[in-house]
DNA sequence: TTTCTTGCAAAACATTTGCAAATCG
DNA sequence: CGATTTGCAAATGTTTTGCAAGAAA
C-alpha cells in the first residue's frame, strides 16, 4: 500500500512541514485559508489521520486541548514554555538503558517513551520581573 | 487560604485515594454513583480542579481523551498498556544531572518533566483477558 | 465499475461557564 | 450579612462520523 497524496493531503504536509512551531489543526487551517485554500474540518482531520498513520507527520499531545503536528518524525522529546506555550524540540536522549531499566521495574514490554519537560523559555525569562533566591 | 473540603470534594477525594487505577473524571462519577452520591457533572470537575491546585490529587494527561487522576501527588512517572489502557506507576526516576542536561541544551528553565512510557503490560503480554483499567 | 477521498453537517465527547439557589461562617 | 459552593443547563472546543457526491484507478 502506497502513499496517496492528494492535493488536499499534500498541501496540508506542506503546513506542517514549513512550519517553524507546532501547528494545531486550527492552525493548520488558518494556514491554508492564507493561502486561499479551504478545507473542510473533516478532511483536514481525516488527512492528519492519514499522514500520522503514513509516518509523515507526527501528532503531539501535550496536555493541552488540541493536538499539535510535527513535520519531525525522528525520535525527539519537547520542552513545552508555561508561559507563551511555545514548544521546543529535545533531541537529547535518556541514557541507553534507561528502558530496559523501566522494563525491569514495571515488567512491562516498553514500546515507545514519551517525555515532555515544561519550563520557562528564553524570551519569556527575559521578560520577567528580575528575582533571584 | 486554608482547604476548604466540602462534602463533594471530600467524597470525590475519597474515592481517587481508594482507587487502585488511575480514574477518569466519568469513572469517578460512576463510583460515586455506586455509593448513592450523585454530584452534578460542573461540581466534579470544579471538585478535580480544586483538589488538583491544592495539591491533593494529580491531573494526568496521558494524551488519551479524558484528563485521570491520581491519588499520590509525590513525583512519579507513568507506563500505560497499548492493548488495554491500564496505567501503573512508575517510580525510577531519570539520572540525576538529566534535567540540567536539558536545560543545557534547551536554554530552557525545567520545571517539571513528564516521562510516559507506553508498552504492554505482564498480563495483555501472555494473551490473558486483559483486566479493565 | 470499484475503491478511495472529499465536503458538509451533525454527533460525540470532555470540559467550562453563567446564573440562581443553597450553604456556611 | 458576604463569600463560597452547589446544581443545572447551556455553551465551548476538539475531534469523529455518516452519507452523498466526486475523483481516480
Amino acid at each position: 500500500m502506497s502513499i496517496n497524496l492528494t492535493p488536499q493531503r499534500k498541501a496540508i504536509l506542506d503546513v506542517i512541514r514549513s512550519a517553524h512551531d507546532h501547528p494545531t489543526a486550527s492552525d493548520i487551517i488558518a494556514r491554508l485559508n492564507e493561502h486561499g485554500l479551504h478545507f473542510a474540518y473533516g478532511t483536514v482531520y481525516n488527512s492528519l489521520r492519514y499522514l500520522t498513520e503514513m509516518n509523515l507527520i507526527r501528532e503531539l499531545k501535550l496536555g493541552d486541548s488540541a493536538s499539535r503536528y510535527d513535520g519531525n518524525t525522528e525520535e525527539h522529546h519537547h520542552v513545552q514554555c508555561t508561559i507563551c506555550g511555545k514548544v521546543d524540540e529535545v533531541t537529547t536522549h535518556p541514557p541507553l538503558d534507561w528502558t530496559s531499566q523501566i522494563e525491569q521495574d514495571t515488567d512491562y514490554a516498553i514500546q515507545t517513551t514519551q517525555i515532555i519537560f515544561k519550563g520557562v523559555c528564553p524570551s519569556c525569562r527575559q521578560g520577567q520581573s528580575p528575582s533571584k533566591p
